[in-house]
DNA sequence: GCCACATACTAACAAACGTTAGTATGTATG
DNA sequence: CATACATACTAACGTTTGTTAGTATGTGGC
């Protein structure tokens, strides 16, 4: 791993506790035990953390959407995947994931209104999975956006209570959460 | 309104957009078109704002779950009268949601402890209410956590996309979470 | 032995931060 | 008229912020 790699890793450490604004360049310099002027022969500044770490994310996402999207899987075996992936992509990057969920706001532009776009092309992408499931095609349309964010967002509170090296597996985690989500906590 | 109120509630907007930290006295004060000093007659300090907002909520939910713990509701219509109680807060204060949601972090000792200690015990409460439903009673108990925080982080997400004035009923809304929640999306 | 590079340091900068002290002004109550 | 109160101001404080400049040290390749 190289230093700037484990100058972010520090940084997003101290961020999910602290958030963005609240860590200084101090805490992290301090986090790695040298000065804080000694991080900018690594990084450009403050915000290439943030953006780099948000960016990695979102592109991790997109990705796995695009490669769902063009694969030839049937309509609901797409949403197993994509929850599948999504929750992989969480579990791998835990610390990671929550920065990238509650601090990108605190980008500037114009990364700000990319990340935002990717947030939109993603959220489009879920729609266009659940809307291509016929099992389940009498949605009204102004129900979908209430739908997809509420599917995300239980996928994305996985962030805050799932220890990786826990009891609980990751396919076992994707079994139980597509099991929620698709049948509800009635059925499970 | 007292000025004490209006200066939590701009300084929950700005908060909203800007979070706790990356808000300060002075973009509070020129919120209200006066200088930073003069807050200071009416609160005791930045952190008053943080503390009476999450507090203030907080309570809410928890009149909330304790009102229908005791009550003789059925489980089910328990588990109803929870969201329906739940969404309608989050409605209710939309803005002050945001950041009781997303900035309690920043909360100081005791308050930061206190805090964590009413979410669990809301948490707690869900639980119950969940186990008493018969209808579903074949949780594993290591899942139970997952669906608890599942089911709040959908809730909780109406706070990112719900416009009180549009065309979506607080009713309507509570109907079709409870809806999803129970009985999944396949069947909505 | 020399050069390039990675890595770290000290010192300092201007700006922004939360907060305090002291004071002025209007308004309502007695 | 006097007193109290709410509300605002200017000025300043000590601290922390992100960042830059300039320099030192070690290590690997030629």
């Amino acid at each position: 791993m190289t230093r700037r790699e484990q100058i972010f890793q520090t940084s997003i450490k101290l961020m999910k506790n602290k958030g963005y604004v609240g860590t200084s360049m101090r805490d992290i310099a301090s986090g790695m035990s040298i000065e804080a002027a000694s991080l900018y022969n690594h990084i450009k500044g403050k915000e290439d953390i943030l953006t780099d770490n948000c960016f990695e994310l979102a592109n991790q996402f997109i990705d796995s959407l695009n490669s769902i999207l063009k694969s030839d899987e049937k309509p609901l075996d797409k949403l197993h995947t994509f929850i599948s992936n999504h929750v992989n992509i969480l579990v791998g990057n835990m610390d990671a994931a929550h920065v990238f969920l509650y601090e990108w706001k605190h980008l500037s532009e114009p990364h700000y209104s990319k990340f935002l776009s990717l947030r939109d092309e993603y959220e489009r992408g879920l729609r266009k999975i659940l809307k291509d499931d016929e099992s389940h095609n009498n949605f009204e349309n102004s129900s979908y956006k209430m739908v997809v964010i509420s599917v995300l967002s239980s996928l994305n509170a996985i962030e805050q209570w799932y220890k990786p090296d826990g009891e609980i597996k990751v396919e076992e985690l994707c079994n139980i959460l597509s099991q929620i989500l698709i049948n509800g906590i009635k059925e499970l």
